[in-house]
DNA sequence: TTAATACATCCGTATATCCGGATTGAAAAC
DNA sequence: GTTTTCAATCCGGATATACGGATGTATTAA
């Protein structure tokens, strides 16, 4: 028989098996961030960076809203404590990681999007 | 630049993101199991266990002890905080699984190893 | 309606991971 | 020593993920 929250589990830590997704989740620590910001600070080709955000998003850690032409991403709120509490460490963890802090070095700078 | 502790970090979660580990971490909450226990509880190759074992063991999550002809897993000690906070929300979670429940109701019954 | 922009999805290719039988290594019994 | 047992590693093949250019879909502006 099959198991849905197994799945869903190890759905979950294959979408933070992968360092660009980390960073993408780092970036969004402080609030929304849109697709072209991601690609330009994580030098990303386009369909590189959608397909990412496609994997959080399908593992229930991302929301997105779109606002005109672009599309926000953000943090999901959280109902499952699994996935609550691995976000309260990633939370604190990932800012102490070298190439996140470089990431939000360059988010900071850079006040609209897509420029 | 390489940045090793992301790369501890994704070597986390990929140690993660497979239910067949994600079954031998709950057998070992309760405390240390041998090889052949997790092979017979899980229904398992030799060959199989033990990689799934060695992925464990070299992400930092397991230690283990030879005893004899016999060697036994446990959960290793942890120092990082990201890995404990990690472990303590699947010591609450795993037990919730079905097929975590169908292990350890397999593993409580059987009392001597390799039998 | 047409053109332009932002993003998602498709496609073929490359890389990584997983699998289990076979082999090797280490320890115990003889 | 030899044999037996348990477990790690090796090997080839299968499956899954990742990649980025090309194409498709919305939305906005002209």
């Amino acid at each position: 028989m099959k198991d849905t929250a197994m799945e869903m589990t190890t759905e979950l830590f294959k979408a933070l098996a992968h360092d660009t997704r980390l960073r993408i989740l780092c970036l969004l620590l402080d609030g929304e961030v849109c697709v072209c910001q991601i690609m330009a600070i994580l030098q990303l080709p386009q369909s590189t960076a959608s397909r990412h955000l496609a994997v959080l998003k399908n593992a229930g850690l991302l929301e997105d809203r779109r606002d005109g032409v672009w599309i926000y991403y953000s943090l999901a709120g959280q109902t499952q404590p699994l996935v609550e509490q691995v976000m309260g460490a990633l939370r604190s963890h990932l800012p102490t990681l070298g190439t996140c802090l470089e990431d939000r070095q360059r988010l900071t700078s850079r006040c609209s999007p897509c420029d």
